[in-house]
DNA sequence: ATTCTTGCAAACCCTTTGCAAGCTA
DNA sequence: TAGCTTGCAAAGGGTTTGCAAGAAT
């Protein structure tokens, strides 16, 4: 099921609530920021408190959950169960080949995905075709024990 | 913590637990093998009750992390955060590509996108991978104006 | 008889929610 | 002032664990 998500600026708004900023917000939005690697909401949060900041676990998750749901970062699932979040860098389309161990990403540039995504669709008599390829495996960096 | 799993028959067994066949392992591993499609372990333990069956839940997470653990099923993560599995093989792993309008859903099978998926991992140096399509767009039966 | 397996209930972990106090516009 | 936002604590949802009773060998 799809959700509808507005972003600010993009169609009618209408008298929607106004988003308002808060020290909070700009705590996280900037150590998103300077994060290369994706990161936990409990990871950002003991890092803004380790920095000083105050800020409560409910606002960060409160927090990333809204910037997700605008499309403002990524995120993906990892491998204890918890979502790691990132700010997307490029703003093309492009895919993701996460480490489920300790988030190292690496932006996937796969024209060949892209035709055969294409031609997939088109094949089923499908139009207005769209596709999110979520990748995830173990880098080289990482011990490769089953667990 | 690494947990070692001989299969039967794989390596040199040692002085190891030995596995006990019970009436629980061969109804799980029954209904897995009646099952195309990944499903949860509530959902499993559900169908199991429901069908007369008397198996503890725990009973069948444990069951499943161990099958998952020898490589006798494959599991992914879904949206809502839980584990989901699937008998490995037989039903080849393959995708949906899902109408936005009516739902309507094509099972695909494209090895091309397999063997791609497989190459842009390697190229990387990951291990373990894992993938997962989302195909959506607007099937032949349906009108394709307004979005 | 031995020891692996089961399964209830409680513990865990991550995430969301209730809601009063705080703060932005 | 008005009403988003915050954040503590509690609730939720999925999964694991403790451990005594039960079952396979």
């Amino acid at each position: 099921m799809a959700k509808i998500v507005v972003m600010p600026g993009t169609l009618a708004e209408g008298p929607g609530p106004r988003v308002r900023v808060t020290r909070q917000k700009r705590a996280v939005a900037t150590l998103l920021d300077e994060t290369e690697e994706f990161t936990s909401a409990q990871d950002l949060h003991a890092r803004l408190r380790a920095s000083g900041e105050r800020v409560g676990l409910a606002t960060v998750y409160s927090q990333l959950r809204a910037m997700a749901g605008s499309g403002e970062i990524d995120s993906v699932r990892g491998d204890s169960g918890e979502t790691l979040y990132r700010r997307c860098g490029s703003p093309v389309h492009h895919h993701h080949l996460v480490c489920r161990r300790c988030g190292h990403t690496v932006e996937l540039d796969a024209p060949d995905l892209e035709s055969l995504a294409r031609r997939l669709g088109e094949e089923h008599g499908f139009s207005q075709l769209n596709h999110v390829l979520e990748m995830t495996g173990v880098c080289a960096q990482c011990p490769r024990e089953a667990d």
